[in-house]
DNA sequence: TTCTAATTCAAACGATTGTTTTATACGAAC
DNA sequence: GTTCGTATAAAACAATCGTTTGAATTAGAA
């Protein structure tokens, strides 16, 4: 049996990160949590920083993959001028569905959570592996907004690319901060109801000013 | 010389917690850092976690006062149908202005990450803090926006002053990120020119399929 | 079975954590 | 000068940190 303690230790990574945050997750609080023996980390893994690395490896690659499995799509449907929702959907689904998706044995932990802090985390550890995994699929997607909509001159292009994944971003973390605004009336924890309202407001946000075409 | 100790104090631990976050940074690193001795942390505040309390009341008391004296001045002038980029600069100006603000003295670091860091914390140090003088704030917003947009159904309203807050705390903390994603072409340190690209993406989104009134 | 490599285990390493204690210095009021 | 409350200082507290060690255990191939 090949490293069931690997998963298990992930599993539990996860878990407590999202909670206490990288540095407040400690290697043993992990280890129960894992119900694995403490040495086993660095058996496994080397040292705490890359198993931290390994977290999100685990979870952002097939995230990147499905985005650009999708992106792909929309690009071969009208490469000229590809759909700009669908490329909006192809960059957020992906990870909504992630972060949403319901805690189980294998998943133990809303990610939302998770990605959040990983994204915080200025520390070298999480930078390293965030920019690694991150970079290329963020050039892809940049430019294919700048082909749906060549008119948007690049700076602006930029910041509002910023934008969108601050939404994103924000959205994934932020199920509890939602309810609380909205007094419990509103929640988001299902990923096509919170796509289903972030598109029209990020496309809205994207043409803002720019003539139809 | 009544607490220049704790300002001090104050402004080593916003440093240590935007470099390190809240549970990576000592309170050993936070006294050599602003100059005092160890035991001053607990003889002025008590405690680490009413020390990072203390933060950012500091830093977002003022804010929130700003916000709302600008939004009631917004309010002022259209009580019926208030001017709702007016309500976007009220929101955002104050907090991007504190976030953008060039570290000195009196203020050694760029905010933006701590309040990243503060608003991902799930710890109840920080959870606590953050709600006490955030929640109100956030109510006359969304109420105010709910008179600029009538037509608007409540619960769209509220995903979308979520997805505002997105954009904003993102930018608030994205300086590196905007410009990573740009190649450095775009970099964003200045409050003013931030708004300027966020109120038409942001006015654009809230007014998305919304028939014009 | 026997050998070998992989894995788990309890225990300890030195370093660092937040907090407390004890003693010392300062400064204004009497 | 004495006294009192405030503030700083050095040192130590027990607890926990990430990491390492060396022995015990397991599993599979010869």
């Amino acid at each position: 049996m090949q490293s069931e303690t690997k998963t298990r230790l992930l599993d539990a990574t996860e878990l407590l990160i999202a909670q206490h945050g990288p540095s407040g997750a400690s290697l043993r609080s992990i280890a129960d949590t894992a119900g694995v023996n403490l040495a086993a980390v660095n058996y496994h893994f080397g040292s705490k920083e890359a198993l931290i690395h390994a977290v999100f490896a685990r979870r952002l690659a097939p995230v990147n993959e499905r985005r650009l499995a999708m992106l792909d799509k929309v690009l071969a449907a009208n490469p000229k001028k590809p759909d700009l929702r669908g490329i909006l959907r192809a960059l957020i689904l992906p990870i909504l569905e992630t972060a949403f998706l319901p805690p189980s044995k294998s998943n133990p932990v809303q990610l939302g959570s998770l990605m959040m802090r990983l994204y915080t985390e200025p520390a070298k550890v999480v930078e390293r592996g965030f920019n690694e995994q991150m970079a290329s699929t963020a050039n892809r997607f940049v430019e294919a907004i700048h082909k749906a909509l060549p008119r948007l001159d690049p700076k602006t292009l930029y910041w509002r690319a910023h934008f969108c994944v601050g939404c994103m971003v924000h959205t994934m973390h932020g199920c509890n901060i939602l309810s609380a605004l909205s007094n419990g009336s509103v929640i988001s924890d299902n990923a096509e109801k919170a796509l289903e309202q972030m598109i029209p407001f990020l496309e809205a946000g994207l043409r803002a000013g720019v003539t139809h075409e």
